[in-house]
DNA sequence: TCTGGGGTCCTTCGACTC
DNA sequence: TCTGGAGTCGAAGGACCC
């Protein structure tokens, strides 16, 4: 537990600035839950031999294969080691770290759990990621008492039955509550409270702030912006000419605007399935093995989801890191590899002349009804989903490997089925903080 | 030097239509 | 018939998030 759990639990409620800085509800409601750590905290639990040693859960597991780091556990954060750096870097900082792969279906039994203690709670959960979630408890004081006392109350549940710690952050706004939440893991609790938000961000670097990345960092230090209260100060006019509606955005958040609510996540856009290679390759074979492999992992996520895509796209890396991407309308929207793996070979055929590929992608997008077959074809593909649909019964019954195309044993392509068998589409990624 | 995988959203640009 | 402007839409790429 941090000493100091609260920034300012006894603080009255500021003013809403001049500025009209405060927008959305009136008190501090909105709990952002974040567990520490996630992937490697679950490691460490389960195995207690790992309790106090430096674990990284990236890629495969190994540290000398291309990948980056998933999860870090805080003894392996102090040599350096971070998420999203390379997994042959967190090795060369931390040679005696533990590298272990990453088990997307674990983690996801796991995060279900957690969700379940949220919702005990509060039925306004948004959940986020694989491990946080924004709750509005204005509804749940009756039962539970005051925002802060709800946020006690989860950390100890969390703890207490899953045997993991999380961080809440509690403020008026997603953008803060979510800020907050960051500010003192791992194990912290830090309380805004409403009227102070734009006081609470203006001395955090800027890169706290939710839409700033690498090259937005850069491009607000070239305008003399370090701090969320340097990008305050700023005339909103003056950022929208320089970065547009996205500069519009940034001057909202730096005061601490955000009038988004705790809401369903919404549909999902796209499903997608990539896969780098080990070492780049020229070779057609393994290059349409390999479209052939994520075209099958899409299909089955569109089934199981009973979506079908309209679009298709590819997505081709070279050797040089350089991305290119095509997409093309389908004829009729599908959810069968064959037809998702003829259009991303077509697509991906002109831009593979010349070139040694690092990274394939296949994306479905414009998901779409699906449309009234002339009679011939609509038995062809009544004829193709009821084969595809005994494979898929076959795969939940024994297993993601029980059944694999003849084309794919050959080795060297993706696995598009060992990921968590319950992931939905639009479910984030699977790194966490 | 090295840089995964799965997403969303925004901007820009060209093709097309009116 | 030709030309140009405005609006729309899809494709491509980039930035960002976890």
């Amino acid at each position: 537990m941090h000493p100091d759990p609260t920034l300012s639990d006894a603080a009255p409620s500021g003013p809403i600035p001049r500025d009209g800085a405060r927008r959305g509800p009136a008190r501090a409601t909105i709990l952002h839950v974040d567990l520490d750590a996630f992937f490697a905290a679950v490691e460490q639990r389960d195995r207690p031999e790992l309790r106090g040693l430096p674990v990284v859960v990236g890629g495969g597991g190994g540290a000398d294969r291309r990948g980056v780091v998933s999860a870090a556990s805080y003894e392996a954060r102090r040599f350096g080691v971070h998420s999203a750096m390379p997994l042959r870097t967190a090795a060369a900082l931390c040679p005696d770290a533990v590298f272990l792969p990453v088990d997307g279906a674990r983690y996801a039994a796991v995060s279900r759990q957690v969700m379940a203690i949220l919702g005990r709670f509060t039925p306004r959960v948004e959940q986020i990621s694989i491990d946080e979630a924004f709750l509005d408890v204005a509804g749940s004081e009756a039962l539970f008492g005051p925002p802060e006392a709800i946020a006690v109350a989860i950390k100890a549940a969390i703890r207490e039955e899953i045997g993991l710690t999380a961080s809440v952050g509690v403020a008026a706004t997603k953008l803060v509550a979510k800020v907050a939440s960051d500010l003192r893991k791992p194990d912290g609790l830090v309380v805004v409270p409403a009227g102070d938000e734009a006081a609470f961000l203006a001395p955090l670097p800027i890169v706290r702030l939710w839409g700033v990345g690498e090259k937005t960092r850069v491009a607000l230090e070239d305008f003399g912006v370090r701090t969320i209260g340097d990008l305050a100060a700023i005339p909103p006019d003056a950022l929208r000419r320089r970065f547009g509606e996205h500069g519009a955005q940034l001057a909202d958040r730096a005061r601490g605007i955000d009038p988004s609510p705790v809401a369903e996540p919404q549909d999902a856009r796209s499903v997608s399935h990539e896969h780098t290679f080990d070492v780049d390759t020229g070779d057609r074979e393994e290059i349409e093995r390999t479209l052939l492999a994520l075209s099958e992992g899409v299909a089955t996520r569109l089934r199981a989801a009973g979506l079908r895509a309209g679009t298709v796209a590819v997505k081709v890396r070279d050797s040089a890191f350089v991305t290119h991407t095509r997409q093309r309308a389908l004829a009729e929207p599908t959810d069968l590899a064959d037809p998702i793996w003829q259009a991303s070979r077509e697509l991906a055929r002109p831009l593979l002349r010349g070139i040694r590929v690092r990274l394939l992608g296949v994306a479905a997008r414009n998901f779409a009804e699906p449309a009234q077959l002339p009679l011939f074809a609509a038995d062809e593909d009544e004829r193709q989903r009821r084969a595809v649909e005994a494979v898929d019964a076959i795969r939940r019954r024994f297993g993601p490997k029980a059944m694999t195309r003849a084309r794919l044993m050959e080795g060297g392509v993706p696995e598009p089925f060992e990921r968590d068998p319950d992931r939905k589409p639009g479910a984030r990624g699977i790194r966490e903080e």
